[in-house]
DNA sequence: CCGATATTTAATCGGTCGTATAATTAATTA
DNA sequence: TAATTAATTATACGACCGATTAAATATCGG
């Protein structure tokens, strides 16, 4: 070999941000402090879904922003979908662990006195937490939620395996706070609430045209107690409701 | 020319549905009963849109559903992008028309009676009348819409253009039922109201599985009355709750 | 019936896509 | 230290992408 030209020994994240004067060259790189590639092209990839959407991703760009190549999301994830559940799946257990947590906290110290505004607060709490001060990280996961849940097409299997559990935990507890609510009632009750939530969570600036500014997509103080009482006033009227129907049914 | 082979006269929609055995020779085709061909885009580029969201769909896939060539595509709508605004803006008049004449007929019969629940349903019934009744085309339409809504790219500025008239409209009604309740409030539920209703036209089977049943997605009779008294109890309370804030405030 | 115009097919341009594999280098283990 | 394993680059394959143009054919207005 006549001679090596000079070469960067930055791979990685050592390049992360900086334009790539030298390409490092092939070959598992020396230890350093990085952090570590896999959870780079997550955040990454996170980041892109939420921006653009699953389809108008492509895993070059992922690499790229990564500062990686397009075999590294195949050496770790081996395909595009794989990538996109492996995104989706990273939150979803830390906040289905907070909320679950959140809501038995909740059952405990309420005793009988569970109010549909109490569970359905317990039930929120840690998702806009997430949302106000967990990071640019929490925001594009969320984003991506609300995104998939209003997909036609996969949207519904996605969020039927991450959510499931703690929705019909949700549902649950609220059942004691209105009995003799039938549960046809709850769930289209929840329904309205899930929307309305991932409308939330999407943070498009879309209320703040609207509003003229009188309201801030990522105005988290002003949404959660409004939010709260919205829909436990929803889910009392169904029940309501449901009484009113009933009692003209018996006594026609 | 030595002979000419045996062609098709079909071009266009005379193919749509079966195998295009032979292709149509090139240049103007006889005219014919067809659906317009730009129509035909229209209504494939809607479906697939819906389906499988802006980036997912490639404009050479619209064509082939639409038994035609890309360069129809480039003929009629120039680009991808404007085939999609096109897409949106075909029945977002129609709609709007539709509920500005809903609210304005509620206004004028319900004189000084006016009540939060007639606004809403007037401002409902044309959309979900052709969620339930439109056919398919409506169906993706206002998947599309719900798609759309949740998109935290260019999904503010599409959807502001399209319906804030007719919201402007629907809250200044509202307003009148609900004197003395601060803007901000009346926005908020509205936006609330409205992550309700996108999920609920993005017709997700995700309440279908979460109730194991006992709620369908597609059941817009049983969904209508509970999204009207769900929105509208979480906007009477959003008033109250002022209220009771005003009222402490001033004697604390 | 002729010229202008509308609508269509064919063919293609340059680019990007997801995925895969071989070569290369460092870290880890025996 | 020798063998194995982990992590990376380089390169490439075949398919598909959005967009454009030229040629062909029918309709329509005179």
């Amino acid at each position: 070999m006549p001679h090596s030209p000079a070469r960067s020994t930055a791979s990685g994240a050592r390049r992360a941000g900086m334009r790539p004067l030298q390409r490092a060259r092939p070959g598992r790189p020396p230890k350093n402090g990085d952090v570590a590639l896999r959870e780079r092209i997550l955040d990454v990839a996170e980041e892109q879904f939420a921006k653009r959407g699953y389809e108008g991703v492509s895993t070059r760009a992922v690499a790229r922003d990564a500062a990686a190549t397009p075999a590294m999301i195949h050496y770790y994830f081996n395909s595009k979908r794989k990538l996109f559940d492996a995104v989706f799946a990273r939150r979803a257990d830390v906040v289905n662990k907070e909320r679950m947590a959140a809501l038995d906290a909740y059952e405990a110290s309420a005793g009988n006195n569970i109010t549909v505004e109490g569970a359905i607060a317990a039930f929120l709490r840690p998702v806009l937490n997430k949302l106000d001060t967990g990071g640019a990280g929490w925001r594009n996961y969320l984003a991506l939620v609300a995104q998939v849940g209003n997909l036609h097409e996969w949207g519904g299997a996605v969020m039927t395996q991450s959510f499931d559990p703690i929705i019909q935990r949700l549902i649950s507890i609220i059942r004691k706070a209105l009995p003799d609510t039938q549960d046809e009632e709850l769930y289209w009750a929840y329904h309205f609430l899930s929307g309305a939530l991932m409308l939330t969570l999407a943070e498009t600036d879309r209320i703040d045209r609207l509003s003229k500014g009188k309201c801030r997509s990522t105005d988290i103080a002003a949404i959660e107690p409004r939010l709260v009482q919205f829909a436990s006033a929803g889910f009392r009227q169904m029940c309501n409701q449901q009484k009113g129907t009933q009692a003209k049914k018996r006594k026609p």
